[in-house]
DNA sequence: CTTCTTTAATTGCATAAGCAACCTAAATTA
DNA sequence: TAATTTAGGTTGCTTATGCAATTAAAGAAG
């Protein structure tokens, strides 16, 4: 193995959520901005619902890398505030295919933009290329572990 | 602002949480290999006191990233775990230092095995260049929004 | 001193995650 | 076609996080 121990300890803590718990935050608070009430969680749940709706329970698992437990809540809520709602497939009665609501339709525009500014401001100041070193590194990383 | 549309969509998923969720899973996994029944949040904890007793609560909010009450049920946590114990700062009696426990410190040696492991697995087959130009980047990123 | 402000920690409330156990529907296979 | 296995979701339990409001001690200002 090679010699990481010259960065591991900054490194580590950046992988372990440092970075990750300040983008949720910022989001959170851009989204507040824009006056949306909702979780940075819930963001990430709308935001392959608005590129693509009717997407299962599942495949929202596997896209947000999260447990089955963690999407059903997340639903429920989304349900809740009238963001989504749980369609039963004809097909395969034992899948949920999630849509968007006209509400959770309208989030769509204000939801991009705040999520655009976030990042944004996270990359401001770097080049593409390093930002293209780190993507594969983290790429890599998240293939050793996942 | 530079054109970062390139990569900013599984980047932005990188960022938000999905490298450092399996990281923490990894840790977890690890750790429990290793006989230690803490969570990997707990870890972060007994981390820094393992390098250094006597923190205040504060302290380990700044080291971690974490807020206040996050710290205070931590130690809550790891107080019931028998891990480690408040003391009263007599000289300033707002703060509790938090010292481990003989248990906490027998702790340290597996803790930080488990941890080096998990590190190891999380960046083999990456240089030790492109780990430093991704920490840089995480770094900025950090900078620039925390 | 006494008042005002700042700081360390805690509590309450809501959301979220992980894991294990469970239920039901679908797919396999015998 | 009956029996078994697999897959999609849900529920229970425990832990963790964020934010706002609160308490108590310390420090500063008058």
């Amino acid at each position: 193995m090679s010699d990481v121990s010259i960065l591991s300890d900054e490194f580590y803590s950046f992988l372990t959520g440092k970075v990750s718990t300040a983008i949720s935050r910022r989001l959170q608070r851009n989204l507040k901005c824009g006056k949306l009430n909702i979780t940075s969680e819930q963001w990430t749940i709308l935001y392959h619902l608005w590129l693509e709706e009717g997407l299962t329970q599942q495949e929202l698992a596997n896209l947000t890398f999260r447990d089955k437990p963690s999407i059903t809540r997340l639903i429920n809520n989304l349900e809740k505030l009238s963001l989504v709602i749980r369609v039963n497939d004809k097909h395969d009665r034992r899948s949920n295919l999630i849509y968007l609501t006209k509400e959770g339709r309208k989030l769509k525009d204000e939801g991009m933009k705040q999520s655009a500014i976030t990042i944004n401001e996270a990359v401001a100041g770097l080049g593409l290329e390093e930002l293209r070193v780190a993507q594969q590194v983290l790429d890599k990383v998240f293939q050793n572990i996942k």
